[in-house]
DNA sequence: TAATATATATAGATAAAACCTATTAATAAC
DNA sequence: GTTATTAATAGGTTTTATCTATATATATTA
């Protein structure tokens, strides 16, 4: 059996002929009745009744072309599909971010994507990297924002842009100052940081293991978002590092807190774009790296500009 | 697109894997890389994302496999169908038959059809014969039972048996004081007919054409069944002529009615089982029609014997 | 770091099938 | 009897599916 022996059999109950279906199925007629005899010997039952001045068709054969019409409606549903499908963005794309970038950098150029590509549609999953990079794996995401490096050998990746870190601390603290702050300065102060699994939490610890805080026995602090840590560093307990697209102006303005940047080379982290190698649309996944840089503030477009 | 294919696509996403998935098709693993290759360049669009060691399906995968599953169902479907449809029994036959015939000849092999082959349906139409024959040429009607002969070219016949005339006539008519009734001695009673459109009108005026009916000018009586005629030979209005098989002993013990069998050859009428000629269940029909043969009584037997 | 095992892709050859043209057969209409 | 129409048959060509053998890529193990 196959697909074209069914399109043949309902263009004869449709045409009522062999010559007629033969030349709406752009054969020749041998052909069409070749490969019906086929059908029909392979079913063992008749599904035309032919003689050469009339043509009926069977009992069974009714049953059969009932059933040869949904299939071929569904194949034509899987081309239809497939056009449909070659426009890219013709299902969402699944992007997972991290939650210390997402409610910064997804405002920064996501207005501008629906602006340009009118029929783009973004769906965000805001989670923790392990969980992200589980889901890129098995195809529940797309393609996920990370500000860690992944295996090269499993993923491809597009870096994007080098983030910076500030130290927010409290207006009464020693390190307002101190003119160029560098990680040694923040050794002296209790730092705040984030729960286990967010990337920022070890990326801070990477940049200055301060005192007071004994990491093998979890004394530290444990916030769930950059909003809880501001709110502590404003009640006086301490410092925080921040990335730099999260910094807001009303933290001095409202709360007593003064930001200073942190004059390293090693005091920041990579944000880059990661999708499975053999991800389809990685066309799409370029034109939208390219966008998020050039939506980016120039404070953090260092990579992509050397 | 072809319907192996996609029953290959619907393996590897039922097995996770493509080696696992020829094993299941009975093919090599080149084989089905390649054709669902081939299928994917075809549709434009990716169904997997593979490498060695992770197999993926991707969104626009899993809705041509939701497509791929339905059409390989209804596939699997007229397969069955097809086996179903290997017994002839398997739908009903659709068996016409003229109302002076249907009546009495029915009863005589119906149970014991249903006896032999149990699984056996037979749909029943008891019309004219201008209406049985139009329903076979369409298809309406598998085989009909006729005692009119029919164009050869056109359609098959097997003769079961020829069905002698009676005449059924009142106690008080002449024709009661005949020992060998011949057509002529009919000649001059009054003969009852049935209507327009059945064959036995047509077949007693062959037979004879009494006085007292002017033909030409539809004077003659109409009646729409051989009950009917009775009633009004037992109301003492004429005689008419009546088909072996419907002859009933009730006539002349309850209604003061004789009967004489008419001693001329031609004094009769053949019955036959026609069909198409390329009707495909034509074997169930020979078998059919020597069962109705031999549930005939002896009266009647005599084409097939000879 | 190399060796092994596993999964998919590629290459080239072979076998199967679908297809075409030309012709025949059967039937209906003239 | 001739012509027109429709389906079936015959024989040859092209296309396609399939196979085996091999390559490539990636985990796992030594």
């Amino acid at each position: 059996m196959n697909l074209r022996d069914l399109s043949y059999i309902v263009a004869v109950a449709d045409q009522g002929s062999f010559i007629k279906a033969a030349r709406v199925c752009n054969v020749s007629q041998p052909t069409l009745s070749g490969q019906i005899k086929k059908l029909e010997e392979y079913l063992g039952n008749q599904i035309f009744e032919r003689s050469t001045k009339s043509l009926s068709v069977t009992k069974f054969g009714e049953q059969v072309i009932e059933k040869a019409r949904a299939i071929t409606d569904d194949a034509d549903q899987i081309t239809k599909l497939s056009k449909e499908n070659s426009d890219p963005w013709s299902s969402p794309l699944r992007l997972g971010i991290i939650p210390t970038l997402g409610p910064y950098l997804i405002p920064k150029f996501f207005l501008e994507l629906k602006h340009k590509i009118p029929g783009s549609k973004v769906f965000f999953d805001e989670n923790i990297t392990e969980n992200l990079l589980r889901k890129l794996s098995s195809g529940e995401l797309d393609a996920v924002l990370l500000a860690t490096d992944v295996d090269k050998q499993k993923f491809n990746h597009i870096d994007l842009f080098e983030e910076p870190f500030w130290a927010a601390f409290h207006k009464d603290s020693n390190l307002r100052n101190i003119d160029n702050l560098r990680s040694s300065d923040l050794k002296k102060e209790r730092m705040l940081l984030l729960h286990d699994g967010h990337c920022l939490r070890d990326q801070a610890l990477r940049v200055c293991s301060p005192k007071d805080i004994d990491i093998e026995q979890n004394l530290d602090t444990r916030a769930t978002s950059l909003e809880t840590l501001i709110n502590i560093v404003a009640a006086g307990e301490g410092f925080t590092l921040i990335p730099a697209l999260a910094l807001q102006s009303s933290w001095t303005t409202d709360m007593g807190i003064f930001v200073g940047k942190i004059n390293e080379k090693h005091a920041s982290r990579k944000i880059s774009l990661i999708y499975r190698k053999k991800f389809s649309k990685d066309k799409l996944l370029k034109e939208l790296a390219s966008m998020i840089v050039e939506q980016s503030p120039n404070t953090v477009k260092i990579l992509l500009n050397k």
